[in-house]
DNA sequence: CTCCTGATTATGTATAGACAAATAACGGGC
DNA sequence: GCCCGTTATTTGTCTATACATAATCAGGAG
């Protein structure tokens, strides 16, 4: 190898568009099965020395791509015990809007939430206008409450694509709420929230403990994996005992 | 310097707490320059060679702390030319909610603003309170109302500190909404979002055009420099007519 | 004057080697 | 068995060098 030239490695595949750059190619080959999940949380990644020979590269170019996923969040490097696939980002930005048990104890009030109802059948056209995905495969339907103290805190209206995470049929979801079970579970390519406000009717006023035409905040939010969707949303929360904070920093991390 | 062991440059400064590595010390160097606004957006940082010679490192130091700006988006990096620093973001994820002008562009209406009431004087008391900053310091006072089409589409309530943006003092905002102004001309380090929803007061209907007791979202930012205030809005919009929506991707860029 | 070409220059990528720092694992002393 | 110091391993940082790539610029041909 000593002779070898050095821009020349990997021999230009006949393969359609490939990163050009190699620790562009590693960083993607790692990112790819994190985000897969062939490597879960808390996997450990190959070392930089196998990485280095599997590639046939020096060691600087391994830790480009590692530093360059470090940086990202997407793993975590411990000296002497090697990389590992970072927990699922928990807060990143609007995400943290939904961790109430983590509202609640910054508050020092006991959280709970209640199933309300739990179905397992295939998205029909009325749930796939309400959530905006697609109809046809099979889904769980959540309808479930949050309580922060002795008040409702939020109303949940959720479906799962069983497609995109099998194991959620399995789940009853009393222990752990279904946001904190799929945000610790199941890798994410892409999300989007819509944030609207509303005058309760009857029955969100109902639940929600709170006077009929009271505001409230609407948050919907739609998850894919790699254009498959995992899971979509609506959290109906009181207007005036809830609020959506974030903070930004120009290098992109929350505070 | 052939024979000086690489771990020991820039000798222990009696300083504080500085960044341990090198290659991130040069990295914070700039993008402090470009933060604070000594560097403006288009000026050229030093080429790799000058800032090599500057901090007395190789090439690669330099080069790993200018790979982590451009990561950032705080600087743009072209061959032959040099690096520079970028265009300030204008899409990071929640920010673009305001820009009202786009919003009606992709629905092919006509957007307008109108300034309202516009006077500069101390924050006093209600103000700091209202707007959650410190009171004394000297401020541009705006109150503007946004149109897309015939409809109102948000008030805006809005403090500008003199003491970060001199220039707004000289500006009317009849050209360019006070956001937009702020946005191409004024680099933030830190930025804080508050979502609520409210129900519509007389006055708050009166001026979006809503029915009293209606739905309205509310976004209050406040952003700073370096730890002092730059500017604090208030954005009150129909919550029937408008919503906030972000696209997140793991890598942090917005969608 | 225009178009093409080649030289120049700054960034992009990669190497091989070296030392530093942290820490998991091992082994000995009690 | 438990505590503690030593060792080995892995990541973190940096160097000096090399060649690749892209874009600008100057010069020459038409």
């Amino acid at each position: 190898m000593t002779d070898m030239p050095f821009g020349t490695k990997a021999g230009k595949l006949p393969d359609a568009a490939r990163p050009t750059a190699l620790h562009e190619r590693i960083r993607a080959d790692i990112e790819e099965r994190i985000l897969s999940g062939v490597w879960p949380p808390g996997h450990r990644i190959p070392f930089e020395h196998e990485l280095m020979e599997q590639y046939g590269c020096a060691r600087m170019t391994v830790n480009r791509a590692l530093s360059a996923l470090t940086a990202a969040g997407l793993i975590v490097r411990r000296r002497r015990a090697g990389s590992f696939v970072a927990a699922p980002r928990s807060e990143r930005a609007l995400m943290e809007i939904q961790d109430f048990a983590a509202e609640a104890a910054r508050d020092g009030r006991p959280y709970r939430h209640e199933i309300r109802a739990r179905s397992v059948a295939a998205v029909d056209v009325a749930a796939a206008e309400h959530f905006g995905i697609p109809a046809g495969a099979q889904a769980l339907r959540l309808d479930c409450r949050h309580w922060i103290g002795d008040l409702p805190a939020a109303v949940e209206d959720r479906l799962i694509l069983l497609d995109a995470v099998p194991q959620a049929g399995e789940e009853s979801f009393v222990e752990t709420p279904p946001g904190s079970w799929l945000l610790s579970r199941v890798p994410w390519t892409r999300a989007e929230h819509v944030i609207r406000a509303v005058n309760a009717d009857a029955a969100l006023a109902r639940d929600l403990g709170i006077a009929r035409g009271g505001a409230c905040l609407v948050l919907e939010r739609r998850t894919w994996q790699a254009d498959a969707p995992v899971t979509a949303v609506r959290l109906s929360y009181p207007g005036d005992r809830h609020r959506f904070v974030g903070h930004f920093s120009p290098s992109g991390k929350a505070g």
